[in-house]
DNA sequence: ATAAGTGTTAACAACTTGTTAAACTTAATT
DNA sequence: AATTAAGTTTAACAAGTTGTTAACACTTAT
């Protein structure tokens, strides 16, 4: 299935633009050329990006984001803005995973960093329930089962773990599991992570083959073997 | 180790201005105000990030682009245009990791910028893996297989190795290790280094045809027959 | 022949990580 | 409003890893 975007662009010429071009790099585009529309559209289907441009007629790009968010708080918004009521306003909305981008811009560029933005948030979703080894996690209830018993984990314990596991064929550095989960990185949440860690590890002691394995200095990688 | 940029702006103004806060920022910004200052700068040093004005007066931003891939292929450009000039050759140039600014810009909106790229490009590199005679490095792990077993290098340890082998068709020069690497070059990091150089030769000895040739006085050159 | 550059090893200092426990924060309950 | 409880952060210390330095042997250039 294909990746669904939802665009919302005022000037109909430049919207068929964008529509087209990324039509043709394989996206499910759905355009939408004012605020109401898309509102409409966000809450009737699901979207894995949203584009949009923050000057529209009647309901602007900003107050569409919440609204958005209501309805889903990880939804990626890419806002695309003029020249002048650039940060300010970005930086303050800040919903963490958002990105903006400034007219104008080529469509090399706005298909990079969707791509870019999409690998990030793929990175943070993958599945919610699975196995590891002899375990079994449930996202909904968000926790551990194994023959030995259950243990429900706490929300962070569960995004550590959860982070791990949608990454368990590759190193995971620290800087990138504080940005994801902490989201920010200092000496203090390094540490905060190692206790983290820590208690993952005693909570998957029952099956060896498993294995929260240091990079020195690097990060953790989940390794199932 | 900071990340270190060459800003090249020839408004000395403006470049001050820029240094100044990405210094502020903890950045290490080397400014260069004409294209052949900026040459030299680039092929003396190595750099994270280049930020180029795209009109210079001697030498404009686009060849100077050009001359700094012939040593790096990797290093990620941002190109700062004034309004008119934009799209056409900046797409043109495209070489993949590039992004472009246009003028005016806030010191806010350049941080960003700087962020996503640097994070962008990070994200890749982390993934390097490449073979080398019979051995295979995986950047991820950052390790060393081979037949007779598996070696998982330190962080530094695989730094040499990649700067090495990124440049495997060329001398590079003590200075531009240790500028690179250790960020600076003294006495004692330049034992260091023989150190290191010392330890991977010492990893890389089962494949005969692997060799890491001193040029006395010169530098180092991976060599792989 | 001499000085400067390089190769190698090992000891030590600096830093990172694992773990436990105490301190703090927040929200719910009495 | 005070008490409890759960979750998270900070502190402390032990253990492990890595980078630098010093020392000495060897090589290259003058």
């Amino acid at each position: 299935m294909s990746t669904k975007i939802l665009l919302v662009e005022d000037d109909p010429g430049l919207g068929f633009v964008i529509k087209d071009n990324l039509t043709h790099k394989q996206y499910d585009v759905t355009l939408c050329t004012d605020g109401e529309e898309a509102h409409r559209a966000f809450f009737d289907q699901s979207f894995d990006l949203c584009i949009l441009d923050v000057m529209l007629p009647k309901k602007d790009g900003f107050s569409l984001a919440q609204s958005f968010r209501s309805k889903n708080k990880n939804v990626p918004i890419l806002f695309v803005t003029a020249k002048g009521l650039i940060e300010d306003k970005i930086t303050g909305f800040e919903s963490g995973g958002d990105d903006y981008i400034v007219k104008p811009f080529s469509m090399e560029e706005l298909y990079c960093r969707i791509e870019v933005f999409l690998r990030r948030t793929s990175i943070q979703e993958g599945a919610t329930s699975f196995s590891i080894g002899s375990y079994q996690f449930d996202g909904n209830s968000i926790s551990l089962s194994h023959d030995k018993g259950l243990k429900t984990l706490t929300q962070k314990e569960a995004e550590v773990l959860k982070l791990l596991y949608n990454n368990k064929d590759r190193v995971l550095k620290r800087e990138e599991i504080l940005k994801s989960i902490w989201g920010d990185d200092d000496y203090f949440m390094g540490r905060s992570l190692d206790v983290f860690i820590s208690k993952l590890r005693k909570y998957l002691k029952y099956d060896p083959s498993i294995q929260i394995v240091n990079y020195h200095g690097v990060g953790f990688r989940l390794e199932i073997r």
